[in-house]
DNA sequence: CTCCTTACACTTTTTGAGGATCTGTCCGGA
DNA sequence: TCCGGACAGATCCTCAAAAAGTGTAAGGAG
């Protein structure tokens, strides 16, 4: 009995989400209302104000699930190439890079580019700060597990320029996404002394 | 005799402009006033008008003083070490960090940050934006002179990474900019496949 | 018990009118 | 050449009234 309310509180947590998340990536967080989103997600305003309680606990939800959601593609992308550093920097970078072309929260969260009339980006720097340190640790502890024969001040040393890289192409892009990822995976095996396939 | 009139007008110049430096550096572009200007260089208001025309000229002047001082700064440091691109490297990107650190100007120009009351950045897009492409290229074309021994194409991975790099710890340092460099140096090392004097 | 409607106090935004300030230009005098 | 003064037009304060939004609460319906 109590599993079905927790699941029907999730969900309509999820579809209020879902809604500020929409009016968000159009209007910007601060012409954001609580009566859109209710409005949106077919409930009262009531009804958000006892799920959630204040509009920056919203602000901070959103925020919150989005980080996950990202760092969790990254993470699928490091499996997916678990024997081969070379390709898992390659495919890691194309994700987040494209994450951050056609996801505006993330990109903000990750640039944490101030301006704009979205003060949204007030609740990253309780979050989203450390967003770049909590992703060069996890990449950090990932790579120690995972190829353990590198040797650990390189890992880190690559570790670090490949965030700063990343970050980098985002906010000023030159090539297309799939050679920029493939160029920093070149350059993050020299850092890395690994082999590069793809060497001339 | 023409040659006085120009030494002249060229003092006049400078003077002026040192005069919109001090004042933008205190209390930032927004609140420069053309009178502050003339009373400061001690003259008066239509002699900063027919000297530079209008507002928005005196602020592209700046930023293209400062700009081109900013890289002769930095082609000072490759000239120190031109038959060391490890030190040359090192030497530049420390030069870049300090002066960014006590330049405000030169600061806000590199990273182009958006927001602040500052929009002397406006003036950037036309002149700065291209900076960095400029710096890219003058270095670029510096490394193939003074290094042909290294190919071309790790040149120029290595340019770009080191100018990327070297913003991105503007924006976010760690290190102190000795460190910082003394890395950034290293890491360029391996990308453009040099030797590197520290290797450990 | 959950959600809705309605209502209400308080705070934050928007708006608009008025005045002050600033820009850019012109002219007469030194 | 430069200064001082003058001027039209644009832009930027200021500040108070009005509008809109936040957060809380009570009563009713399913």
């Amino acid at each position: 009995m109590t599993r079905y309310r927790e699941s029907v509180r999730s969900l309509l947590r999820e579809r209020l989400l879902d809604a500020a998340y929409e009016r968000v990536t159009v209007d910007g967080w601060s012409r954001l209302r609580m009566s859109h989103i209710a409005a949106t997600a077919g409930v009262s305003r009531q009804t958000v104000y006892s799920e959630f309680g204040t509009r920056d606990a919203i602000g901070q939800a959103l925020v919150m699930r989005e980080v996950d959601r990202f760092l969790l593609g990254v993470q699928e992308q490091f499996d997916a190439h678990r024997s081969d550093p070379h390709a898992a920097v390659e495919a890691a970078v194309l994700f987040t890079l494209r994450t951050a072309a056609d996801n505006p929260l993330v990109k903000s969260i990750l640039t944490s580019s101030r301006g704009g009339d979205d003060d949204l980006i007030a609740h990253l720097t309780t979050r989203s700060e450390p967003l770049l340190d909590t992703a060069t640790t996890m990449l950090d502890a990932y790579g120690a597990d995972a190829w353990p024969e590198i040797d650990p001040e390189s890992r880190a040393l690559a570790v670090e320029t490949v965030v700063r890289l990343t970050v980098s192409h985002i906010v000023q892009p030159t090539l297309p996404p799939d050679l920029t990822a493939t160029r920093l995976a070149r350059i993050l095996s020299r850092i890395a002394l690994l082999p590069d396939p793809h060497q001339s």
